[in-house]
DNA sequence: AGCAGGGGTAACTTTGCGTTAACACGGTGG
DNA sequence: CCACCGTGTTAACGCAAAGTTACCCCTGCT
């Protein structure tokens, strides 16, 4: 899925070997990785290369995560990355002060690859909604925030269930973009499960029902679209 | 970094040579340093200079580590400071002893003074955290005192446990953010400590039970966030 | 020993999401 | 004009997730 790849990551540990490894699985599945040692370093790395996704280390020399993470959110200028600690297990409280600095998410030490390359996948598909969402809602009149779980429609906040979600963020995800129903199952049902084609229009209708009509366009005989304008 | 300096920090051992290492490595980063030799001295010192830190070995003539913080932690007349024990690495059951008696970390010997600066600055930052944390949660009508282990809902003061305690800060560190079940264990309960889910509900119960409906929300299939407004 | 409270589990209930089934409707081609 | 296809719409049902309660074990205190 080329989706993934381009995103630029920065990787922020203290041990060489991590950085190293780390770096070195990530650029396999083919992401563009920069690297820094400490806070202070991560802080002017985010300002030259404005990186997706951050992945650090809560324990550093110099300035450690949780200050780094700080900064970073605070800088109004920056567009704003994920952040997602490395943390060391012992260490409950830096992953709550983590949270309350502005973190995304966690992720535990040891690090097992697979598991954070799907990690990094689902926090990059956030960027894609988030971002689109951002530049796109101006016109079209609709948050999506995944973080909490709401939409936001003419200042008017939905919660919706999670699979309505996932279906309205996936649309939006790419606005004008006709995905066909069998991508639309695979995306957000999974390759595994099968479910009666019936559901995908359940599910359209239930969102209609909230948005209002206007959102998402049904072209026949092709999928579905979420509306530009 | 300023917000370092001004703390007051009590070392606590029964060797001369680490007191004096410890208090000039100490020092020279700006903190305020006072010392004592035994649990009983520094039950004393507590009193009178009421640290932000100490710094204690565990073992130690007249009143052990352990002694000492449970002493401290039940006086509660004390600005309760944030306590480290210092442990050289056979003493593991030491270790879990002074958890129970109320420590917040330990340190394991021989000490590296760099590594040391940057824990003791995660730890201080605690502090910090928590009264950024008060003043934050003015706004939702919820004040969550770290320190005093207490949480105040519309003028009512409630003394909850540790385990609901925890899992409050948790969710109450970022409001609006949803937390799954796997984020909630994981942070809460830890990574090795295996729980049943029903677990969960169960002190989101008492939570609620405690504090009214209407702090905490379920969002189904995800997770649970903690109500703004 | 006895008691109290925290923490966890087990078992049952409740809820509401996700899915299906059944039917309606409109366009299209034979 | 009607048979068919793709989609819209609604109601109903099953099931997994969350709520709830009671109970047990452990620890600490008296």
């Amino acid at each position: 899925m080329e989706t993934n790849k381009g995103h630029v990551i920065l990787l922020v540990d203290d041990e060489q070997d991590i950085l190293e490894f780390l770096s070195y699985t990530l650029q396999k599945e083919g992401y563009k990785v920069f690297t820094a040692t400490n806070g202070e370093e991560a802080v002017k790395k985010v300002q030259e290369i404005s990186p997706s996704l951050i992945l650090m280390d809560v324990m550093m020399p110099q300035m450690d995560g949780i200050e780094a993470c700080q900064i970073i959110r605070k800088d109004l200028n920056l567009k704003q990355p994920i952040i997602a600690f490395l943390t060391a297990r012992a260490e409950d409280y830096a992953q709550i002060a983590g949270f309350s600095a502005g973190a995304d998410d966690y992720i535990n030490k040891p690090i097992r690859p697979r598991l954070l390359i799907s990690k990094i996948q689902s926090l990059l598909r956030r960027v894609n909604v988030a971002n689109t969402a951002n530049t796109e809602h101006h016109e079209v009149g609709i948050i999506i925030d995944r973080e909490r779980f709401v939409v936001i429609v003419e200042k008017q906040e939905f919660q919706l269930p999670k699979k309505e979600f996932e279906l309205l963020e996936l649309l939006a995800s790419r606005p004008g973009k006709v995905f066909n129903r069998e991508q639309i199952l695979s995306l957000v049902w999974g390759n595994e499960t099968v479910v009666g084609e019936r559901t995908i229009d359940v599910h359209i209708r239930k969102l209609r029902e909230k948005l209002g009509e206007s959102y998402i366009r049904t072209i026949k005989g092709v999928g579905y679209t979420f509306n530009q304008v």
